[in-house]
Parts: C-alpha cells; sequence; structure tokens
DNA sequence: TTGAAAGCGCTAACAT
DNA sequence: ATGTTAGCGCTTTCAA
C-alpha cells in the first residue's frame, strides 16, 4: 500500500491519506532523540520519568505505531508464525488452527495460516515465503513424507511438523496414534459381527494414510478374518471417498464395513451409501477417523475416532515456543496423543 | 528468528545456521553493483544480457531470494492482504477464503488468515496489525455494524467488506440478499403447512441477523400468519443455536418450524430436536442459511438457502485487486448476490 | 547501460 | 541518562 498518497494538483499538491506517524516525528514533539522514543515504547534500557511521559504523550498525539517492517529488518527476526496445513476445510485442522493460534496470540505472535491444498508445490511456495518474511517460527502439516524442511532448519527456523512427521528426523512433531485408533476401530467393527470390514484411506505418501492402514490391516489379522485385507487407497476428499466406497461396493464381493480415514471421506461414503440405499448400522457398519460436529447429528450417528484436535494445536504452539526460547541443541521432541474410539450407531448392528 | 546463529566456542566461533545471501553477496560474486542486481531480478530498467546472466548465476548458486522484509521498507507496500473472518470453523468462511486465496495467488499476493471470532477486540487488534505490517489490502467480515475501517482507509489502505457492511459507506461491499433469502425460506414453510414458523437469528449487531430476522417478518406478514413473528436473537455459534431452539420449544406455545439464521446454528437446532425425539419433516421444519458440506447427507436432508460462498471471495478478491490498480476516486462499489433456496426434505412434511 | 549513494524506520553500540 | 550514529537489505535517483 502507499502509506502517504500526495497528489499533485494545479499550483500544489494535497494530501490524500494520512501517512503514518515515524519514530523521528514523536521523537521531534518530544524534543528528545529517537533512541529515548526507542527505549520508552520497548522498555528497554533506563529512561527518565519525565522524559518517558514526554515520549508517550507525543505518541499517543500522534498516533504513532512503530512499523514492524522497520523494525523486521532491524532486528532480523519477525514475530509471525507461519501454520502450513493441508486443508482448510477439515475441521480437524481449523481447530488445529484455533489451539495454535490461542498459544500464539497469549505469547505474542501472529499466526499466518497458510492452505497447502496437500500439494508439494504449494508447500514448497510457503516455505519459501517463510524464509523470505523471515517468520520466527514454522508448524506444518507435511503433504508427504518426501516433505523438504531442511531450508528451514539450516537457517535456523524452528520448525514443529504436526498430524504427520517429515523426512528430517531431528524436528519436533506431535503426532496421533494413527495405527492404535484404526486398530481399535475395525476390531470394533468385527466385533459388531460385521464380516468383511474394508479400509479407505488417505494418499499412499502421507504417514497418517499409511499407519490407519496398517492398523486395519492388523486388526484384520488379529481378528483371524478369512480374507485379504481390503485397503482403498484416496485422496482424504469427499469426494475420493465416495469414489473409493464406490469402487469397493461394485467389487465380485463387496464389504459390508468402512473404516474410513478421515472425515471428508466418510462425507463421501455416506453420501455413496445413500445413493445405493445401503443405511449405516442396518446394511453396513462404518467408523470414520476424525468426530466432526455434525457426526452426532447424522441417523444414525456416526461413530468415530476422535483425535484432541484443539490440544494437537495447543501442544505444537508449545513446542514451538519451547524452541524459540531455549537451548537450540537439544533432540527433537516427539508428542503423541492417544485418539478415543467413540461408538454410535453406525457402527452398531441394529 | 535468528538469520545467522554464530556460537562462540574456545578459541572461535562457530556457524550454527547458514545466512541467507543478500544482494550485496550477490553483486560481489557477480562483480557488479547491488543496482545491477535489483535491476535483473526486478526486471526493470535494461541491462546488458551479459551482466544479467552473471547475476542470474550467482543469484542460483547463493540460492538468494530477496529480503521482502528490506524491500517492504525501502517501498513502503507489502504484497500481503489481511483476511479478517469472523469465525474459521464456519464453511461458509473458509470456502469464502479459499476464493480469495485463488485469485490472490494469480495476482501475486499472499493472504493472511485472521479470526476474529465476532470480537470487537480482536478486530482492532487485528485493524493494527494491518496496519503495522503494511498491508497492502484488507477484506473483512466485520463483527458490527460499528467496526470501524477508518484508521485504514485514512491510510489509504483499500478495505472490501465481505457478508456485512461497515459503518463506512465508502467501502466497498459484497453482500448476499439475506432478506431475500430469508422471506422466500419463511414462505416455503409455510407453503408446506407448518403452521408457527420461528426464526433464530444472530447476534442484532450484525447486519446479516438483522436482514435475516427482517426478511422472516416480512414473510410472516406476507403470507397472513395470525401470531406475532417469533424471533430467537442468538449468537450465530452451535451451542447458541441449541439454546435457543431450547428457549422456543419451551414456551407456551412452542413453534412448529424453524427458519435458521446459518449454519452453525442449524447444527444446535438439529441436536437439540433430536433430544427431544422432534423429527424434521415429521415434527417440526426447518430451514437454514447457508449449505454446509453435510446439510444432504442428514436424515432427513436439510433446507438450505445456499450462498454462493466461494464466489463472495473471488469478487471481494476482485474488488480489492481493482482498488490497488485502480483510480482511488470511484466511488464505493456493491455486489450483493443472490442466495438460492434448496428444498430438502426437513422443509416438507412427511 | 552501469554504479555510487541516499534513505525507508528502526535498534543498539558507543560516546558523552 | 541521553544522544549520535551506523546499518539491517533493498530500490531508485542521479551522475557518469
Amino acid at each position: 500500500m502507499t502509506v502517504s498518497g500526495v497528489e499533485a494538483t494545479e499550483g500544489g499538491s494535497r494530501r490524500l491519506f494520512d501517512s503514518a506517524a515515524t519514530i523521528r516525528d514523536v521523537a521531534r514533539l518530544a524534543e528528545v532523540s529517537t533512541a529515548t522514543v526507542s527505549r520508552v515504547m520497548n522498555q528497554t534500557g533506563r529512561v527518565d520519568p519525565a522524559l518517558a511521559s514526554r515520549v508517550r504523550i507525543a505518541a499517543a498525539q500522534l498516533d504513532y505505531r512503530p512499523s514492524s517492517v522497520a523494525r523486521n529488518l532491524r532486528l532480523q527476526q519477525t514475530a509471525v508464525w507461519l501454520l502450513m496445513i493441508s486443508d482448510i476445510e477439515n475441521p480437524f485442522f481449523t481447530l488445529v488452527a484455533r489451539g495454535v493460534e490461542d498459544v500464539a496470540n497469549r505469547l505474542g505472535f501472529s499466526v499466518v495460516l497458510c492452505n497447502t491444498d496437500e500439494s508439494a508445490e504449494k508447500e514448497t511456495r510457503y516455505i519459501h515465503v517463510a524464509l523470505q518474511e523471515q517468520a520466527a517460527g514454522v508448524i506444518i502439516s507435511p503433504a508427504s513424507r518426501e516433505t523438504d524442511v531442511s531450508l528451514l532448519v539450516s537457517r535456523g527456523v524452528p520448525v514443529v511438523a504436526l498430524d504427520r512427521p517429515v523426512k528430517d528426523h531431528e524436528v519436533d512433531r506431535v503426532l496421533t496414534d494413527s495405527r492404535q485408533g484404526a486398530r481399535e476401530a475395525t476390531v470394533h467393527l468385527f466385533e459388531q459381527g460385521w464380516q468383511r470390514v474394508a479400509c479407505i484411506t488417505g494418499p499412499a505418501e502421507t504417514t497418517t494414510a499409511e499407519e490407519r492402514a496398517r492398523g486395519y490391516r492388523e486388526a484384520v489379522k488379529e481378528v483371524g478374518a478369512r480374507f485379504r485385507p481390503l485397503v482403498a487407497y484416496s485422496d482424504f476428499r469427499t469426494s475420493g471417498g465416495g469414489a473409493a466406497a464406490g469402487r469397493l461396493l461394485d467389487a465380485r464381493r463387496p464389504p459390508d464395513a468402512f473404516f474410513v480415514a478421515n472425515n471428508l471421506m466418510a462425507l463421501g461414503v455416506l453420501d455413496e451409501l445413500r445413493r445405493r440405499d445401503l443405511r449405516p448400522g442396518r446394511d453396513v457398519g462404518i467408523v470414520s477417523f476424525d468426530d466432526p460436529p455434525w457426526a452426532r447429528l447424522l441417523d444414525p450417528p456416526l461413530s468415530c475416532v476422535a483425535q484432541p484436535s484443539y490440544d494437537i494445536g495447543v501442544q505444537a504452539a508449545t513446542m514451538l515456543a519451547e524452541r524459540l526460547s531455549g537451548e537450540p541443541h537439544v533432540r527433537a521432541k516427539v508428542d503423541t496423543l492417544s485418539p478415543t474410539l467413540i461408538v454410535r450407531k453406525s457402527s452398531l448392528r441394529e
């Protein structure tokens, strides 16, 4: 933006916009040096109370707000965190974002939300943005396990991985025990008497997708099911989930139950089931990862593997804050939170 | 963050982190002046092809990325837009955000998402952030009609209001015709034979809440209903919607149908109905504003007044871009989009 | 076409 | 305790 706009007119110039007061304006008005103004504003160094109050009055009078741009340039650091999430439309991530934001704001940091859309390219772009804008720290839910944050790490920008780990093992991370959640959900479905439980998971590049498929496979083995695990890889999106369910149901031996690896895909699966007049709890069993706000409202209500989304955000933010204030040399911290199986009617047999 | 970290050790110092290459490093390596490097990087001014390629090679070699912080300070402007939305958990706003983002990115702007939580205080804080960070422009969904963006306007920062107008009438805005949508929805409910249609709307400070209540009232009058309009003011949140529904249903003469002014509150209302064993389409009629992704999945599916959310974002972003490139003196533009009533089973009588 | 140099607004080392 | 001043990395005028 143009902070101070001056328009040339016949015989002179006219102010279009107020221009922001600078530290020099304040210094002039308070009849002190800019150094003193800086000291007063930042509460650094000792300043005579009389001078200090003159400065404060001048600042107020001019509605002075320090330019963070200039400050950042001088300090070579900002108070901004970049939060890169893979899908802003996924309620799991919006809740995580809230957790991050709440902690960050309390500590005086601003959070910039970036949508990577599970795209490695967008991800790379945003990593460069973080570098360019001198982000103080980055919290990222990586699009794939190949996501490379070494650029950030080598420049000394603390990184915390969320939901999924990154290639670089020296990066802090907060994860959900996907495997365990998936296993519980699958075992539960078998225990309810469903015979052929299938799994619809996300892209194979993501560890969450793999771990959830793995937990499912373990469960299939554990209960001694007499069929090969049925795993459909999809994309963690609504449409993908529906399509995967369609394919599975069209097979020669269709499943009679689904463990779906996230809430967006569950939406698609449910849609497909409805289209085929298959009622959860009667014709098919279904459990989804995540516990979106609408899960309880469905008829029948949707059984879920709930993650502590908000807490995941809080935890990640806390870790980042520790890195920023603490020793840079302690080993990477890993925090694994446990999901909870919430049994509702969609997984029970009527 | 500390871009270049040097740690003192016994008898020397050791680099901890790579430090970013600056324009001077590139100039030195390419054996040209910083001015030339700048000209090459920005494609401004003519530069001898030989020099230019030397510069490009040097830049690549050093993995040089211009510091946007320094650039912003020099130019007194950034390429960042602030998008202030009132609730990140509301799918309406996340879709809007996508629309804004897509346009912004195409034009080379970054979008910073800020959550105001319908709080005037947070809103004010973020307005100051925008000023301090020298945002190129601001798109805001104001918490109330008292929201004061004059600070931005007077400093020449273009503002576009979204979903709701702001006090200052000279601000561009893109709105949905709430009144019309509400009227249609209410009339539709009456036409289906529901007798006492109530309205659950948002905070009275917001124009959307008022307009939706107004459309409802007009409809009540229009159909010649023999009762005073039943309007419950709530907070646009899930819990608030449920509470409002509870109060209405506990009254001496409870309603038999609801027009709910947003999707979050509808979630709460539906929850409350279920708790009371009131089935939409059989015991009560219900239409909600917004068309969240889960609306079709409910049983019965939820009738909605759908807004073109994504397009609203696109439109707002386009307006902002026009302001940034165009004459600052044209009058405020207002764009009002029409919502669409989508009839599903929740509003029909079985 | 190219380079030297000023300056954006701020902080901090140094001098007083 | 306060002021002077250099300089963060960049763009741009001005001079060559």
